[in-house]
RNA sequence: GGAGAAGUGGCCGAGUCGGUUGAAGGCGCUCGCCUGCUAAGCGAGUAAGGGGGUAUAAGCCUCCUUCGAGGGUUCGAAUCCCUCCUUCUCCGCCA
């Protein structure tokens, strides 16, 4: 969310980044509602003051009444006065409930659109309205080469008997996988690698935090009121499956002051996320790329702002880690401004190797945020020198989206026979060094 | 799910026959003093959000709101009433 004072003050900068993004939003209706709402507050506020006064006044002659008939005295004046000066007041509570009346659907008008202005782009993301606008930052490894026709992970997959998607959609519905054998443990070799990498080489608390978050976790994430359509909602609770655990993660510490020697927080969290998908039928119908149930190892800091760029990068760092250490080939892209999704102001996302489509597909996207999510969760953090709290500084990133990666191994690692070699550093949490197809009961 | 208790500032914790209580006290923190260093001690300061004025780098003045959330009673509510949420204890159920 933006500052109202910001775009009131900065309203060039707030047009630039709406156009650039393509989003449309009459910001001078919404300017126009935030005056008449501050003068209006103005009337309320000079209302209640008297009020105030007034109430003290007659606390005072209550006071005195109360004297005065311990001494004796008559009482019969400052009783009527009492009698006036309250009805006077309660005349003017009800002219400050008739204006409140009046500020109440203003005000939520205001904060209903400003949830649904986008973050702005920071100055270092490339100008243009859709992704053939992202640029390439840094690649690792080049692709793949095989002497022999590669298969896609979903054929191999099912040859080996370690993905059964028909079997998923008897279960749930399309988009849904069961895994196998050698798959299910690779998902899960993946998912204890990923955390162990995280918390023992790179320095990040391990969570494991709720999978349902409420409302207003999610409206301080940023994934509502926009995003509602995307997600899995619990209607009788009033609770959704998290996107992300961002979501969760990031609301650890909504509401929080932070201490400024903690910072940064850096968390790591393996959660199953949920998507509905809408608008995604027919793309990426086959294989583990596009499911509404996946696994994903997230990334959550939370920095001082004048630090957020350079944690970014690490962060970004941490998560290419991973694919390196995997042995699969990738390349470092930055998000143009129409690509960039609503809360970020800057992201990379990281896009692996895939045999299957001749290209590179999105595993992990890195994002800043600066304050955006901070200030809709209200997450602060206090300087050493005492003064007023500051909103932080959100980064998140996947490190890395676990079913993703298990169709880059199985792609990149497939040999002539069908069989797939299991990267080195994974050989000790899955046990065996080849996926024959005979392995582990499959 | 049933019965009971509680929710106050960065933290702990006072505060009901409603009226200078935005809130005692303590801890923590900041600044200063003291001491060879540290510790202890002494003094002062220290909630957040918003509006207006002035200055515009900070700042200063003033008003409003906020004692879990929302509503009600009242001239006036942390304090009384209602609803909801959360936490704790006991019972039931359950992995």
């Amino acid at each position: 969310m933006l500052d109202i004072k910001f775009i009131r003050q900065n309203l060039d900068v707030v047009k630039k980044a709406l156009d650039d993004r393509d989003v449309k939003i009459d910001l001078a209706a919404l300017l126009d509602l935030d005056d008449k709402r501050r003068s209006l507050l103005i009337d309320i506020e000079d209302r209640r003051a008297q009020r105030n006064a007034n109430s003290q006044e007659v606390g005072k002659l209550m006071r005195t009444i109360g004297r005065l008939k311990k001494e004796g005295e008559d009482t019969a004046k400052i009783t009527g006065d009492v009698a006036e000066l309250k009805r006077l007041t309660a005349n003017i509570g009800n002219e400050i409930e008739l204006l409140e009346k009046k500020l109440r659907p203003l005000t939520e008008k205001i904060k209903a659109q400003l949830l649904t202005i986008p973050n702005i782009p920071n100055e270092s993301v490339p100008i243009g309205l859709d992704e053939s606008f992202n640029q390439e930052v840094r690649h690792w490894g080049e692709p793949t080469k095989f002497d022999f026709e590669p298969q896609p992970h979903w054929d191999l997959g099912e040859k080996l008997k370690i993905f059964d998607f028909e079997r998923g959609a008897k279960i749930a519905r399309s988009r849904f996988t069961l895994y196998l054998g050698a798959g299910a443990r690779l998902e899960r070799a993946l998912i204890n690698f990923m955390l162990d990498t995280h918390t023992d080489e790179h320095g990040y608390k391990e969570t494991f935090p709720p999978i349902l978050a409420n409302e207003a976790s999610l409206i301080g994430t940023g994934q509502l009121p926009k995003m509602a359509e995307d997600m899995f909602r619990c209607q009788d609770d009033d609770l959704y499956l998290i996107p992300t655990a961002e979501v969760s993660v990031t609301n650890i510490h909504r509401d929080d002051i932070l201490a400024a020697a903690d910072l940064p927080l850096k968390y790591v969290a393996y959660t199953p996320c949920f998507r509905r998908e809408a608008g995604a039928h027919g793309r990426d119908t086959r294989g583990l790329i596009r499911q509404h149930q996946f696994n994903k190892v997230e990334l959550v800091k939370f920095t001082r702002p004048e630090n957020s760029y350079a944690e970014h990068e690490l962060l970004t760092r941490d998560a290419e880690d991973i694919l390196q250490k995997l042995g699969l080939p990738y390349r470092v892209v930055i998000l143009a401004t129409g690509d960039l999704s609503f809360a970020a102001a800057k992201c990379y996302d990281l896009e692996v190797w895939m045999p299957s489509s001749g290209g590179y597909k999105e595993i992990s996207s890195c994002s800043n945020f600066e304050d955006f999510q901070a200030r809709r969760a209200n997450i602060r953090w206090r300087p050493e020198a005492g003064g007023k709290p500051r909103f932080v500084h959100t980064i998140n990133g996947s490190g890395l989206a676990v079913g993703r990666t298990v169709a880059a191994i199985v792609e990149n690692y497939q040999q002539a026979d069908g069989t797939i070699i299991i990267p080195e550093v994974l050989r000790p949490y899955m046990k065996i060094d080849l996926i024959t197809g005979s392995d582990l009961q499959s």
